[in-house]
DNA sequence: TGGGAAAGTGAACGAACGTTCATTTAGAGG
DNA sequence: CCTCTAAATGAACGTTCGTTCACTTTCCCA
């Protein structure tokens, strides 16, 4: 049988996970401390130690959960049957909204590059390139002018997508508005048209 | 008179700052010591207190340095009087040289973000601020189609040329080329041509 | 030839780091 | 009621951190 989560309803390694990821979020890894975490909690260092075996191993944890996060998110619209260019477009939507999410999960695996954290850098990233390879598929099946670098329009894309969490703030435009600008300037370009081929 | 740089030729402090730089654009702010840095560079800790007042001024000047590299080089080509595209088309070629060379000046300005070091964060967003500017200004000069946002147009190109120091390798295609290739996506679009307005 | 400044040493400081562990707390089930 | 277990404590460990400082080395210039 399973080890059965009675007691309350789930883990309170949940709790231990949303403060680490925010933490991370804000400040990075290595300008995180385990006694800040546990701060931020109201708890003892200690107490994380029950649930997780290193602070690489926290790090590693909020990583997966930010991973799951954003390709449920953009799984849910690619088997959604939309034209390439519109599920494009939905993908960067959802990407953005977790991003630029008040939880850190996703803004921890844009923020923090694998290399960072040598005792889990295979692991970030495997998990990294699982969810990018998303967007690979989604890029492929887009139908570009001939010549056109479908890996560079790729890291054009994140690239864009993700620098987003240095300038964002809240109040601005809707995460889902500068997606779908981002794309359409993508797409069609901003130079004034008319007078090209 | 000035102090006169004899003795040899100029401040060993450019070598120091030199391997700071290196440092700290490939581990980190926070993941690199003062110690990791005298260590490579054949010198005891105390020695770098000879020259710089402490770690966080080691960055403030690295970052200067930095700024001073790209806005040099992006401002040689804003005075050369080119046509508003190809005035971004070269700043970009620049930047991207700039942010991708060897040396780590320009990595860690693209990598540091100023929140991350508070001792001296409002002057290293101040420096960046300096720097953004340029590209707020060649981007204003631009012919666009009507309701295109300039500020966002600024974010998606610098977002997209400095996540190449994330996946970009030495060997693949040229900065310059990346850099040429980005901006002439942004302008005429990558969707194939012929049915639209 | 000798004085002096610049450069670097090496040891030490207090603080903060990740981590461990014997012990206490608290709630659920037989 | 009593036990069993998960959860958390709190003190301690060895290490590394940024930084200081009295002292030595080096070498230009008068």
């Amino acid at each position: 049988m399973k080890p059965a989560p009675t007691r309350k309803e789930s883990a309170p390694q949940q709790r231990f996970l949303d403060g680490a990821a925010d933490l991370f979020a804000r400040n990075g890894y290595h300008a995180t401390s385990i006694r800040d975490i546990a701060r931020a909690l109201g708890v003892t260092p200690g107490a994380i130690y029950a649930h997780f075996p290193s602070k690489a191993g926290i790090l590693l944890a909020v990583y997966e959960a930010g991973v799951a996060r954003i390709t449920e998110a953009v799984d849910h619209v690619m088997q959604s049957g939309e034209t390439p260019w519109i599920a494009l477009e939905k993908a960067c939507h959802r990407h953005l909204d977790e991003v630029l999410a008040d939880n850190g999960y996703a803004r921890v695996v844009v923020r923090v590059v694998p290399e960072d954290v040598a005792e889990v850098s295979a692991d970030l990233a495997r998990l990294r390139a699982d969810y990018e390879s998303r967007f690979r598929h989604l890029v492929d099946a887009l139908d570009l002018a001939p010549g056109t670098n479908r890996t560079l329009l790729r890291f054009t894309l994140l690239g864009a997508l993700n620098w987003s969490q240095v300038w964002y703030r809240p109040g601005l435009t809707a995460p889902g508005d500068i997606a779908g600008e981002i794309v359409r300037n993508l797409k069609d370009g901003v130079a004034v048209k008319g007078n090209e081929a």
